[in-house]
DNA sequence: AGTACTGACCGTTCAATATC
DNA sequence: GATATTGAACGGTCAGTACT
């Protein structure tokens, strides 16, 4: 998430989370502005506090997202980012990706009314983000099995995903030794989107990478570069993906990222 | 018999590519 | 840039298989 003004305090995720974790960050904003996301297929739990929250406190599931979205983001409000890795949604969540993908779900719809009443007193009481942040981990790690090791279907769609970024569905499922079909299924409940879905948010992501690090001068590179067939279906992408322009979609990000910092357990780039 | 899972087939949609 | 063509990917459906 990126908006003007808006204060980013990143943590590296500690080594209990870690399995689960990909991500972990803060954001804080002393007035009404606007925030754009950027869509990902990983699940997100989000804890947001101030104004905009119901009660001055609510806690949402996020799926997987093909489309990015904005929003007022109110003076004085102070959001708490976990992104999880792809496959751990049953853990961490309870219910496969298909069930929250392109949805915003109420935590107590997945964890139930107690536990998130419970976590809700908590986090009331604790003012200082590192505080905040080392309860959401400790109530993360409760929930994630002893084993890392995926139950065989979730370990299919992420042997499909890591495969997937030039390669054909068909030719994937094959190397994988299963149907087209099979793993088409396979990845949906997992995942949350098609692996085709999943391709082109990959694509995406990489050719938004290569903008921002400025590793190309003009568009058709950083198409060619990435994958697509030209300029023009780049664009048609992002106009798809994000509703602008590249070059207009940059500049959001540009206006947005005024001020991020990296510290605490240690900074790590954030997209 | 009922259930769960998988593969195969089919018609449709749409992105990629070629041509003008 | 606009249009046409091609083929990959999709979801629905059904049959086969394994298991209870």
């Amino acid at each position: 998430m990126y908006a003007s003004g808006l204060h980013q305090h990143r943590f590296a995720p500690s080594a209990a989370v870690a399995p689960a974790v990909a991500a972990l960050w803060v954001n804080e904003c002393g007035f009404d502005t606007a925030g754009v996301s950027i869509p990902r297929a990983e699940p997100h739990l989000v804890v947001r506090f101030g104004p905009s929250a119901r009660r001055g406190l609510d806690f949402h599931a996020i799926g997987a997202r093909q489309r990015a979205h904005r929003k007022v983001i109110r003076s004085g409000q102070r959001t708490v980012m976990v992104r999880l890795h792809l496959g751990t949604h049953g853990a961490v969540f309870g219910v496969p990706s298909s069930v929250i993908a392109d949805r915003i779900v109420p935590l107590e719809d997945l964890w139930g009314v107690a536990a998130t009443r419970e976590l809700g007193e908590r986090l009331f009481e604790a003012r200082q983000v590192p505080e905040v942040v080392a309860i959401l981990e400790e109530v993360i790690a409760r929930r994630l099995p002893a084993s890392e090791a995926h139950e065989a279907p979730t370990q299919l769609a992420l042997d499909a995903a890591a495969r997937l970024g030039t390669a054909r569905v068909n030719d994937v499922a094959k190397a994988l030794g299963v149907s087209e079909r099979t793993l088409r299924r396979v990845f949906r409940e997992a995942v949350g989107m098609s692996p085709k879905e999943f391709s082109q948010l990959t694509r995406f992501h990489r050719a938004l990478r290569e903008a921002r690090a400025g590793l190309h001068v003009d568009w058709a590179g950083i198409a060619s570069a990435t994958g697509y067939y030209d300029q023009a279906h780049l664009i048609a992408e992002f106009r798809k993906i994000v509703g602008v322009t590249p070059r207009a979609f940059l500049g959001e990000l540009r206006g947005a990222a005024s001020s991020t910092t990296g510290r605490e357990r240690g900074a790590r780039s954030e997209t």
